[in-house]
DNA sequence: ATGGGTGCAAATAATTTGCAGGTAA
DNA sequence: TTACCTGCAAATTATTTGCACCCAT
């Protein structure tokens, strides 16, 4: 058996500096927007290695991931360290994190009655939130 | 306001060959497998083609589209022509197709809770087979 | 000292687009 | 005839990798 290889962190101005981007900032962006805004802002981080970060922090789940329309993967820094899903407003991208007990089981149970285990579910949620229903019907 | 253009389908060979494939095939493919296929099986179809056609295909609900894990778009025919979620093995991606009427139920009361409306949402489970977990634990 | 971390440039990979013919309706 | 359709090549876009150097531990 392969031992899980003990594997410390650096703490890096790299790393700090993603981390506290994202935990300033409400909604999802990619790693690309987290790349730019911390150039605006001064910062010389590289493109790569904000890849590898949001990577990181998100196998770690730190963060969020989840891809909106396009390919292109966007995160979030999650409140709740524990699993959730998200309620997005398609326009705005304004995100609701909120848990699903009822889904969670209803998974389980799906799962079972088709013979498959270690369910895992992905369930995003995506609608026209108050604001925008307003702007634009 | 503009009018919803009517516009007319051609039936050509290609979209007959893609149709056809994905009927004849009960797991998720990409675009470039459709296309490898049909070149295997002689075809002269074009990946532009291929993904022309999917696109087309997955807008009308003839056939559904799932992210399988890298960035890469799977498709598939689907029986029910009515809107449903997929239980996927996360090894053989040996698929069956499930409703939700909980999950919409669910998913609806949420979105309302939080003043968002016309509520769409993405579910896939994702699991291990029966056959798979004899194989390899 | 060491092994993780960084960043640039180049490589991949998936998908899209320009364009010059075809062809279904 | 008139759009729509096709396929090649080239362009885009997102993400990864090779590599030499840097720095937290």
């Amino acid at each position: 058996m392969a031992r899980p290889v003990e594997r410390r962190r650096h703490r890096t101005r790299q790393r700090r500096e993603v981390l506290e981007l994202l935990a300033a900032t409400d909604e999802f962006i990619s790693a690309r927007q987290v790349h730019a805004r911390l150039r605006e802002r001064g910062s010389t981080i590289g493109l790569t290695t904000v890849y590898r970060t949001v990577q990181v922090l998100a196998d770690a789940g730190e963060i969020d991931a989840v891809r909106l329309g396009s390919g292109e993967q966007h995160y979030r820094r999650c409140r709740d360290g524990h699993h959730h899903h998200h309620l997005i407003c398609r326009h705005c991208f304004r995100t609701v994190e909120i848990t699903g007990p009822a889904v969670e089981a209803w998974s389980r149970q799906i799962g079972g009655e088709h013979g498959y285990t270690d369910i895992n579910h992905t369930v995003e949620l995506f609608g026209t939130c108050n604001d925008c229903r307003q702007v634009a019907g």
